[in-house]
DNA sequence: CGTCCACCGGAACCATGGGCCG
DNA sequence: CGGCCCATGGTTCCGGTGGACG
């Protein structure tokens, strides 16, 4: 993108416009006397805010026993050195796929670690990781990183024997620690070994985000993983994505890794949103994988209700909810497919709200707020982060709705957005491809795109603005590369006109 | 009925930007 | 360096289509 963020034409936006923005844009801590004294010496309600935070992975998780165990028996094998059988996991968003996963995979290593078995689990999720290249790539470089710090520790070991062996010649040979069995019958070896062994350092170096073929990046995967002795168990998180994006080689060549393995087992755990994405695998992939399945049904308004209960005795100060907070939580949730990430965060929104308010207990008009809040925060969120080009697209249906045509078609917002593109400078994509960016912001939830036959006249896409228009159009507005947008307008409302 | 609109959406194909290797 | 590999995101091309209209 060639387009300089041009230093900001709109210092002359009208006042009430800037103070709106704001409001949408940020969490303001306002308070104009003693900024902190007084949120300070409100009485507090959180005790503790991690807690309710998604990436928070609970010791305890209240109705998932039966999952966990599953995981837990299926992978003990693990610790005796033997190949846990793959998992495949289903589940809606936040069943606590997810964190029941991780909390497996915690104990795992721990018990690992106490029992000096050597066992790994590596997390990928595959959302933000969505091609093979890049998941078989950070793979790869996990395990050279940690091969380094291997051979760094073996290093040292071996320098401080060569040290005890200036002194005493004797422990060369009643060296209990050598899991190598390897014997040195002299200082010299021993530097010797560790030559070698820097030598072979030296050969680790990380892949690169891109460039190479990827079948190298696999065989240096490979050769990683089988560097030394252990069981590897790769997580893969929303792999439904994964195999969409990028079909199912890297889920082939994973699978099929282990006949070719020397010193080390892999297996995978893969966690998917979506009952059915196995029917576009590779039939061989799919039995593989699927070794062994657990399903984790969505929680339901009681369920929901224990585990906020649970985790609000951390959270919060005694008596700081009201009543009826935690079932209204549980049943807004409950409504939205029993997501505990959702309940979650209502709760933690609704208390922070009540706290901006100074008020020591979070009422239920608090989580009816932060209900609002909350989808309209996911609604900035995205269309701040859209690429430019997805922004326009969307600035275009937004003009429209503005002008009171709804349920736009394609062609309509094709031709906005071409006016928009020629004012601004910008790049005019194709209709085709601009068909495609629109379903992208179907999907993102931020407009609702049908296809309908208009019979005689043609076969189109209905669309419809699906966020409020004022908030969305400050967050486009906000955007450096759109902040001409306003001096354009008019020409697009002479478009109207005729 | 058949026609035919105005776009859908798959597939094949380019352009770009990253990187390796000799 | 030039020749090669790769992924990504865009473009070109084009067959496909639901249903109001004649």
């Amino acid at each position: 993108m060639s387009d300089e963020p041009t230093t900001d034409g709109r210092r002359t936006a009208d006042r009430d416009f800037e103070v709106d923005l704001d409001d949408v844009l940020e969490d303001d801590e306002d308070g104009d006397e003693g900024l902190f004294d007084d949120l300070l010496s409100g009485e507090p309600i959180f005790e503790n805010k991690e807690v309710l935070r998604p990436s928070y992975t609970p010791h305890e998780l209240p109705h998932r026993k039966d999952q966990i165990n599953n995981m837990a028996t299926i992978l003990v094998a693990a610790l005796r050195g033997e190949t846990p059988s793959n998992i495949l996991i289903y589940g809606k968003t936040g069943t606590g796929k997810t964190a029941s996963a991780k909390f497996v995979s915690q104990e795992l290593e721990r018990t690992s670690q106490k029992y000096d078995v050597p066992c790994e689990v590596e997390y990928i999720n595959c959302e933000v990781t969505d091609t093979q290249y890049r998941v078989l790539a950070q793979l790869a470089n996990t395990f050279i990183a940690q091969n380094r710090a291997f051979v760094d520790e073996r290093v040292e070991e071996l320098r401080d024997l060569r040290e005890a062996a200036e002194d005493d010649p004797s422990v060369l040979e009643s060296d209990d620690d050598n899991d190598d069995h390897l014997d040195f019958d002299s200082p010299e070896a021993v530097d010797e070994h560790v030559e070698a062994l820097l030598e072979e350092k030296a050969e680790m170096d990380d892949v690169p985000m891109t460039g190479w073929p990827t079948d190298r990046v696999y065989a240096r995967f490979f050769e990683a993983v089988d560097y030394v002795e252990r069981v590897a168990v790769i997580m893969l998180d929303e792999i439904d994505k994964l195999v969409e994006k990028s079909g199912d080689d890297t889920l082939y060549n994973l699978s099929r890794m282990n006949s070719e393995l020397e010193n080390s087992r892999v297996s995978i755990i893969g966690i998917s949103n979506d009952l059915k994405f196995t029917d576009f695998l590779d039939p061989r992939v799919k039995s593989s994988l699927g070794e062994e399945e657990i399903v984790f049904p969505p929680y339901d308004a009681n369920q929901l209700r224990d585990i906020l209960q649970h985790r609000s005795e951390v959270a919060f100060k005694e008596d700081a909810l009201s009543e009826d907070v935690i079932p209204l939580c549980a049943a807004f949730a409950a409504q939205e497919h029993g997501d505990a990430r959702r309940a979650l965060d209502l709760l933690r929104t609704a208390g922070e709200l009540a706290e901006r308010d100074q008020s020591d207990s979070v009422t239920e008009e608090n989580v009816r707020r932060a209900q609002d809040k909350i989808e309209l925060d996911r609604v900035v969120e995205v269309v701040r982060t859209l690429p430019t080009q997805s922004k326009l697209v969307l600035y275009a249906i937004l003009l429209l709705e503005d002008n009171g045509v709804h349920n736009v078609n394609t062609g309509e917002v094709y031709n906005i957005y071409k006016t928009l593109c020629d004012e601004l400078d910008a790049d005019v994509l194709t209709q085709r491809r601009v068909t495609d960016l629109i379903s992208e912001l179907d999907m993102l939830g931020i407009v609702n795109a049908v296809v309908v036959s208009k019979g005689r006249y043609g076969r189109t896409k209905e669309i419809s603005l699906s966020v409020p228009v004022e908030e969305t159009e400050a967050v486009l507005e906000a955007d450096s590369r759109l902040s001409d947008i306003e001096n354009v307008t008019p020409f697009v409302q002479a478009r109207f006109d005729n």
